[in-house]
DNA sequence: TGATCCAGATGAAGCGCTTCAATTCCTGTT
DNA sequence: AACAGGAATTGAAGCGCTTCATCTGGATCA
């Protein structure tokens, strides 16, 4: 920057406004300073801008599963809101690894950035108070554990599996199944919940719930070939699960018994996974909405960042239903352009 | 930090010591140190660092679709391999968007990054250009436009391309389609010129080609419908395609059509994306171990940052093909445990 | 003509760290 | 007892930027 304040002929101060508060600087000045940039190739430092400002204009975001399509769009709606406000948002995916989650928040922390968009696991939030502890600004987004203290975008979990299960049970399902999920996860339990209120209501239908360790498709894949060797009548007529990995890996292993989905058994996922839509048998599915959970968590960083007085806020976004052919038969194109838009939330 | 020596009761230096290089510190300062540090709460500011040092230990990756798993894969290995390193790797997603891509290389290059991992799109690289001229290092994955001044870990498409033909030449289909894709993508160019290559060796095989403007899947939906409609003997009995995604469609498409896949017709998709697995119908495809490639690219990056003589290398890997139910017929579980993990490349 | 203003420009101070020449303090050697 | 040599420590200089109190040179007005 000195080079470019001595070949402008001007000073460092200038040069500085020139780059930041154009509209103090002369436009005579402006311009010399445009050349002498250009002559130079001169490319500005963020790190010792960051260090004379003190914070800088990178917001990061700690993310636990890019093979999860709903954390990619809600990185999406994140970072379109970010752009706005001439900030940009860095990724790092910590893949279903705690310290790796862990050591991404100190690195953001330490980077200073505008603040952290934090995707966590199911798990202990203490990085979370550890970062806040040092002032930096934390938006939780899709799982809050429980906490008060700092602005997080939900989703309706309860809702959603209510949605879910009354679909099925609209459908004329009377014998469900909740298949597969760690009962420890939070979004997990509360679908459960959420499906059993669905139960309750309805009266003469009856819920079934068989657990899996983890929400791969495998784990659909055992649990249908377990319960299609029952006697007819105790083989479910509805299934839904808490992911739509395991609703395919579900319905993958009904058809190749010989099951025919949605007729014997309908079958329903959860989060609109890109490829609910991709597959042979399009997947109905109960969505959340990642682009707009993005977007608003975004909103809420930017909130806290320029607001003095701003309070934490909890946004709980209440899902959708998405029904096609897994639970309806087919019913013409199950993914029209519209849809597609509507998934991008675009 | 000034604080922590203070409290330490040491000197700045030796603080600094302590952090980057604990072996030259006495394990009595060491301690005192880490007290002080522990009592304070101090977070060692990486801007300041980075000024201080000339560049940072993160590494930015810059890619061009998410949405595209093949891409997650590839930051997967590129993370493993940088945090062997004590580098960390940071994602910009450029989302299709050329703006945004040269604008997220630029932030890296003001960040003073360690280097730039670049998938980038298929488009002039004169960003490539701009930020090497500032001494940034890059090293391109997944295309390279033909350059030969910088380190690239590239895909040898077209073997892919030939791959995919043979087999299907192998399993006795006659009448090939290859389906959609801009031909002014290098990567399908190149595809459906190993395509041909395997053809013309075959003799006695055709080879027909319907580009499309993207690489979705209702561009094999649209592509699927169309040849449908002919008179048998000139409907195509095996189709491969430059994406999974339109490999879907098309069989999609064929299925609602009352088309037996793979009987009546084979498909075949490209990059082995999450979904081919997790479909009713298992996806056969041609693959190109992201994971290797991420891993690959960040060891030419760790090498050109270590070694003062480093030379540029480009190094082509040999994709695989994978042979599922759509060009097979159901053969067995498709996605075994051992698949899985052959697919992460762990 | 001189007083008053103000848009612009200036440059020193300081952000929090690393580095390195200089210094101190031991230990072992003769 | 004197000294060499190495290990540990010190603190000033400097990384490239922003900020802000200060200054400059017209323009404006009475």
């Amino acid at each position: 920057m000195k080079d470019v304040a001595r070949l402008a002929g001007v000073s460092l101060g200038t040069v500085s406004n020139a780059l930041n508060k154009p509209e103090k600087v002369s436009e005579r000045s402006l311009q010399k300073v445009r050349i002498a940039i250009e002559q130079l190739g001169f490319v500005p430092n963020s790190a010792a801008r960051s260090l004379a400002v003190g914070s800088s204009a990178t917001v990061g975001m700690v993310l636990t599963d890019l093979d999860n399509s709903l954390f990619v769009d809600i990185a999406r709606g994140a970072e379109d809101q970010a752009r706005q406000a001439s900030h940009s948002l860095l990724l790092a995916n910590s893949d279903l690894d705690l310290n790796r989650q862990e050591s991404y928040l100190d690195i953001f922390d330490e980077a200073r950035v505008a603040g952290i968009l934090f995707a966590p696991m199911n798990a202990s939030l203490e990085g979370v108070d550890r970062v806040r502890r040092h002032g930096r600004r934390v938006v939780l987004v899709n799982y809050d554990g429980g906490r008060k203290d700092c602005c997080a975008v939900l989703s309706d979990e309860e809702y959603g599996g209510y949605l879910a299960a009354r679909h099925l049970i609209e459908m004329g399902r009377r014998r469900l199944l909740f298949a597969g999920g760690p009962e420890e996860f939070h979004a997990v339990k509360e679908r459960r919940n959420g499906a059993l209120r669905a139960v309750m209501e309805a009266g003469n239908v009856t819920l079934e719930i068989i657990p899996s360790r983890r929400l791969k498709s495998d784990e659909g894949r055992r649990i249908a070939a377990e319960v299609v060797q029952r006697p007819a009548a105790r083989v479910p007529d509805g299934v839904l699960s808490p992911s739509d990995r395991i609703a395919a890996g579900v319905i993958h292993e009904f058809m190749a018994r010989g099951l025919s989905v949605p007729d014997d058994v309908a079958v329903l996922g959860y989060d609109n996974n890109q490829f609910t839509t991709e597959a042979a048998i399009s997947i109905s599915t109960v969505t959340q909405d990642g682009y707009q959970m993005g977007l608003e968590a975004m909103k809420l960083l930017l909130d806290e960042e320029r607001d003095p007085h701003h309070e934490h806020r909890i946004l709980t976004l209440r899902p959708r239903l998405i029904v096609r052919e897994s639970t309806q038969g087919a019913s013409g194109r199950p993914h029209s352009e519209e849809e597609q838009r509507r998934r991008l939330g675009a």
